[in-house]
DNA sequence: CAATACCCGAGCATTTTTGTCGGGATTGAA
DNA sequence: TTCAATCCCGACAAAAATGCTCGGGTATTG
């Protein structure tokens, strides 16, 4: 039940787009820079977010990747999603398996909890949204 | 975001033990035919229930595996955390890793995120009790 | 043209997963 | 008392996934 360090890295270069949100294209190499990450593992990663329409990308020099929406319309969940596609708890869940999966009776039983699983750990990866993630949060007066 | 096959075989084992509950004791043997599990995958992975307490072995001949509670009491949060060790989304949050893991900004802009999805995970698995997820459900009629 | 970036795919070492194998200890029953 | 069934334990191994690295390409700018 883990995240890789992909969604992790992804995730964490996807805030620093938000804190240069309209200040031109951000070079990889800052990012990987800032936040220590191998540039090569960036470059890895950052064509998933492109092709998932997340970030746009400028060739050449003084080039970078920029958000292709406002934080405030870019979900964690959108970014997980991008880099380690749908959410699975497990297999019999993807939709390539799933016709052969319930075979034996516990399957079934076992099914409904993996789905709702599935759908909370969407749901509340897409109540956060990039600048969410960014802004100063308030300090807590009393808990 | 996948579970291990350790904690799906481990949960459908134990709908199984669920499905025979008061019946005494139940082999390992059984199970493995009912569910088609490696007999011996079968036998790693309840050493684990029993050392957290879920099941109840008895040794020699007419022995096996028995719920130490009701179905009722028992939660597949119970059963996943026994297995898998506890939800960690990410390492940074394991108390091992915890201490020096915000030497980046980013790492503790996200982390928050990762606490709210650990804790959602768990809350969701600890909703359902195994007699939940055993007695039949009635035909939705109307979605 | 030279420097800066993104872009692409192959390779690769490590770790994790998913088991297998062989046996030992314990018990109930014939 | 013997035997078969059962849990118990640890080592090992094959396969898959992970987390990168490497060596180039290609577009763009100054």
């Amino acid at each position: 039940m883990k995240l890789s360090a992909k969604v992790e890295y992804g995730v964490r270069a996807m805030a620093v787009l938000a804190i240069y949100y309209q200040s031109g294209p951000l070079p990889l190499r800052e990012i990987a820079e800032q936040e220590i990450i191998s540039l090569k593992f960036l470059e890895q990663i950052f064509p998933d977010l492109r092709r998932a329409g997340l970030v746009h990308s400028t060739r050449g020099s003084r080039g970078g990747y920029m958000l292709s929406r406002p934080p405030s319309e870019i979900r964690v969940g959108d970014i997980v999603r991008a880099v380690e596609g749908p959410i699975t708890p497990v297999d019999c869940l993807s939709e390539i398996n799933s016709s052969d999966c319930c075979h034996r009776k516990s399957n079934c039983l076992t099914r409904q909890v993996w789905e709702k699983l599935r759908d909370r750990i969407n749901d509340v990866l897409d109540e956060v949204s990039l600048n969410e993630l960014v802004e100063i949060k308030p300090v807590e007066s009393l808990s």
